[in-house]
DNA sequence: GGTTGCATGTAAGATGTTACATGATTTA
DNA sequence: TAAATCATGTAACATCTTACATGCAACC
């Protein structure tokens, strides 16, 4: 359900659009937050167009290009997953997983792949830096929403991560320095 | 292969348990991370037997109750996936995705979502502390690794998320009144 | 004696990944 | 003309969720 919310959303927001560039724009705006390859995108949207909630349209340019456009009824399914106040939340995260197991190893080696960590953040940090300064230069004061909320969190995400790697691997190697 | 991981992980630090104190001890250290039901637990604690990760000793207690422990192979695979320095990271996130679609919104309505996601934040936040302070309180200064670098991420997570939800309810609410 | 908690599992279905498969267009 | 990119899909497999299924022990 969540995949088509994701999908759903993005469609929203970038008007109609293809699979192939939902896939392109799923990555560089929800990737932080959602993934999905193409051969998930795809069934998913032929669901939407059964369901009604997006209508397709054939390009005739010799590549089989489909166009899909929300419409009202998947506005709606939208307004409705993101108002209803379910408490139940799903996350799965192999970073903080990662991040956490490394406390299982001896202090100096746990220290060593937390700094490592720490460096793989901070790269992350940049690139999504660098996307946003990109997406603020080619955006209005009209319409700067969907994507700029995405990053910041993004970017909030990975100033914690930063942190809580370099403070945990401080602490390692206290503990291996004692 | 992660859930693997992750179960290894926590069988490592608990030491000796059963597939049910396992499911346990999941949701109550690794559950902002990670969640499994013990309908996936099981058949996968048995498969580390057959791999040889793990060994399973029965209980003769009328229970059926089963003892797992981690072997030095199970260990060690441990140690490679969490020096291993692949860079492929996956996130599922419903509540990063929650939150974000919420800019598809109409802003004032958007706003009082944001809101509403706020206090759970926060709810969710306290939850956390008090788990912390229930862990710190059973802990000698030797072992305060595994469990409360996980508390800590899963603070500092909360702590970001409730100001981030914040601060797009303001800036919703400015466009709203605007 | 009934309810709750302990304890384990299987089965069906949904979701997600990797690999297979095809073909047009653009660029070097 | 070869390689990269655009563009769509299916199939097999792995993973995860929900529901089904069972039985003992402790407590009230």
């Amino acid at each position: 359900m969540s995949l088509r919310i994701a999908l759903l959303g993005t469609l929203a927001f970038t008007g109609p659009a293809s699979g192939y560039e939902l896939a392109k724009q799923f990555d560089s705006s929800v990737n932080h937050i959602w993934q999905a390859k193409h051969s998930q995108i795809y069934p998913e949207l032929a669901k939407m167009v059964k369901s009604g909630a997006a209508t397709v349209e054939e390009v005739g340019d010799g590549r089989g290009r489909k166009i899909y456009t929300v419409t009202d009824a998947g506005r709606e399914e939208i307004t409705r997953w993101a108002c209803d106040d379910d408490p139940h939340r799903n996350v799965r995260d192999e970073t903080a997983l990662r991040g956490f197991l490394v406390t299982l190893l001896p202090p100096a080696q746990g220290a060593a792949v937390m700094r490592a960590e720490e460096d793989r953040f901070a790269a992350r940090l940049a690139e999504m830096e660098a996307l946003k300064a990109e997406v603020e230069a080619r955006t209005t004061a009209q319409s700067p929403r969907f994507g700029l909320y995405a990053i910041d969190l993004g970017l909030r995400t990975h100033q914690m991560l930063r942190q809580w790697a370099a403070d945990t691997a401080e602490d390692l190697e206290r503990r291996a320095g004692a």
